[in-house]
RNA sequence: CGGGACGUGGCUCAGUCUGGUAGAGCACAGCGUUCGGGACGCUGGGGUCGGAGGUUCGAAUCCUCUCGUCCCGACCA
């Protein structure tokens, strides 16, 4: 491509609405503009760059046994009437009415309408498994976009979904899709790691969510320093506390007047015991009807999905003074389980503890020395707290870490609740109807491009793993008058081009200075210099944008070297 | 939806407090000089000061409403 013919709108300024470095780069780089809120247009270049991470996507999944098609993008109302998910998605599903009054919705995403497809074309399980994907426009109504192609209102998606004839199917399905999925993200040149994530109701490992690792991540995940364990922070777990053989004796249950405590700091300095000695009481609204109490040592934080996956709630949140008022009939700050009037669950490490502060039920009061079993009971005991960093990994005891990450892919084993909804069914071997095992895949692709930045970039701009970045090459003419040069650029074009090597020549009549400082901006991978050196010895530059390494070299054996160099970087 | 900030040429911003009829740099067009890390000079084009209403002799500036954008929280590829 010459450069003088790309519209490739670069800009010396960040533009303001910018926060995060990838959305700066992009919109100075010329790889976007924005239309509205959340929704983007994709110039060639921010186009370039997705059609790579789609194409390397197609490969994998195609090699992986799924095929693709593609879906609409409207879908009808009554499908989703029919799972469920009209009255349950919430604003997000952006809803319109045709001219015939008929209701239907921007698809922000297609279990309704796979599955529909599959339960009309798919009757018996000699036809299993079908795997299925499309890259594709999605629109989801999003709260609040941010940060450019992060997290946009209209993004690109590439969705599959699985039918499988029984669980042990679709099972192996899964760990196909896991491996295909690891498979993109390294072929995509990036640093990530496949996390355990939640997977609500279901349970089981049969979530993972992809993570490109990169400070500006908006997601925090737990590594093991030791082995493998990698979970996101709401599924996270650690190893159960230490039971000490010889506890203390257990001291009399004894009620003391604190006045005005109501915080863990307060409490804890006005008994002057640290925090690790005192359990708190947090009260939750479950689907903002029914409370519940949580008691989680002093320094923990509750992880709120834990909680919400215990009690097999749909919504829970932390409530606030008057609901704890309302429902517990005590002043927040001085709650405790001890002839509590609502539910209460205890994070397991309480069940450890000895001796220890607790809220008395009454203003102004707190009870010291209390026991768990000797002094209270509590509905159920499980892992609720927030991981913190330096926790034990509950797999190999190692010391866990907290890093930050951005989620690009998520694998996700559905089962059997879309198709039992659709009533989506086969015949088995026996001739018995069954409902298909389903699973989803999602990637986002143009978030990938954006998680592909905020993981290589300098301060003059984007450094592109090279099996994404728009060109291979950039091949810059400094001197634009000179037959000489010139011909020798037109040249390398040619025989780059032919060899296959994607070039992007800068033929523009500008200063040098500006050329570098576009081809650094852009992030191609490596970069040609055909200038005064070429002129006055024949010599042309090679240089790589990611370790600045340059390079000379004759035409002739420019091409040969910037052949290998780009077929060595391609090669992941 | 709650909290915060901001809307002035394509971009970055000044001017708003203290009303007097719009500026700078970059970008763009022309000419000249320059030419290996975002050059310089001269000339030129381009702005309903987000929108509506109000106050005033007079509003970018003050008041009211409204729309939009961005940031922080719950959601997610």
């Amino acid at each position: 491509m010459r450069f003088s013919q790309l519209l490739l709108p670069t800009l010396k300024e960040t533009p303001a609405e910018a926060e995060v470095v990838s959305h700066q780069l992009m919109l100075r780089a010329g790889f976007i503009r924005k239309l509205t809120s959340g929704i983007y247009t994709y110039l060639p270049l921010g186009l370039a760059s997705i059609r790579k991470v789609e194409r390397i996507v197609r490969e994998e999944m195609n090699r992986a046994g799924a095929q693709e098609l593609l879906m609409p993008m409207v879908q009808p109302a009554d499908l989703w009437q029919e799972s469920g998910r009209w009255e349950k998605y919430g604003p997000e599903l952006l809803r319109f009415e045709d001219r015939h009054g008929r209701m239907s919705c921007l698809g922000p995403t297609h279990e309704e309408v796979i599955t529909d497809l599959v339960r009309k074309t798919v009757h018996s399980y000699r036809q299993l498994p079908v795997n299925l994907y499309q890259i594709q426009t999605k629109f989801r109504d999003e709260i609040r976009p941010r940060f450019g192609l992060m997290r946009g209102r209209e993004f690109i998606m590439k969705d599959g979904y699985s039918f499988d004839a029984d669980e042990k199917g679709a099972e192996i399905t899964y760990k196909k899709m896991y491996d295909a999925y690891h498979r993109i993200f390294e072929r995509c040149g990036l640093k990530f790691r496949s996390v355990e994530a939640d997977t609500g109701a279901i349970g089981g490992s049969f979530s993972h969510e992809f993570m490109v690792l990169a400070e500006t991540g908006e997601d925090t995940l737990v590594m093991c320093k030791e082995c493998a364990y990698a979970a996101n922070m709401e599924k996270a777990s650690c190893m159960k506390p230490e039971v000490s053989h010889d506890k203390p004796e257990l001291l009399p249950l004894e009620k003391v007047e604190t006045p005005g405590k109501r915080k863990v700091k307060a409490v804890t300095e006005f008994l002057d015991i640290k925090p690790q000695e005192l359990v708190k009481t947090m009260v939750y609204m479950a689907d903002d009807t029914k409370p519940v109490a949580v008691l989680v040592r002093g320094d923990r934080e509750v992880q709120p999905v834990k909680l919400k996956n215990l009690i097999g709630a749909i919504e829970v949140e932390l409530a606030d003074d008057k609901q704890v008022f309302d429902s517990a009939g005590v002043p927040s700050g001085y709650l405790g389980p001890v002839g509590i009037k609502i539910p209460v669950v205890a994070d397991r490490e309480v069940t450890e503890m000895c001796n220890f502060a607790i809220g008395a039920n009454e203003k102004n009061y707190h009870f010291v020395n209390a026991n768990f079993g000797r002094d209270f009971e509590v509905d159920q005991v499980a892992d609720l707290r927030m991981v913190t960093e330096g926790d034990r990994c509950p797999e190999c005891g190692g010391s866990l870490l907290l890093t930050k990450g951005i989620e690009v892919g998520h694998i996700f084993k559905l089962g059997t609740s879309y198709s039992e909804a659709l009533q989506a069914t086969f015949l088995d071997n026996n001739g018995v109807e069954k409902t298909f095992v389903m699973g989803c895949f999602g990637i986002g692709v143009s978030r990938t491009v954006a998680a592909a930045i905020e993981q290589g970039h300098d301060k003059d701009g984007i450094i592109f793993p090279a099996p994404i970045a728009p060109f291979h090459v950039a091949l810059l003419n400094l001197s634009t008058k000179d037959e000489k040069v010139t011909a020798a650029v037109e040249d390398l074009y040619e025989k780059l081009q032919k060899k296959g090597v994607e070039v992007l020549m800068d033929d523009r009549d500008e200063r040098p200075g500006v050329k570098f400082k576009d081809a650094d901006l852009i992030g191609v991978p490596y970069r040609v210099v055909v200038g005064k050196s070429y002129a006055k010895e024949g010599l042309v530059e090679i240089r790589s944008r990611i370790d600045g390494e340059t390079v000379s070299a004759t035409s002739d054996e420019a091409v040969a070297m910037v052949l290998e160099k780009v077929r060595a970087a391609l090669e992941v």
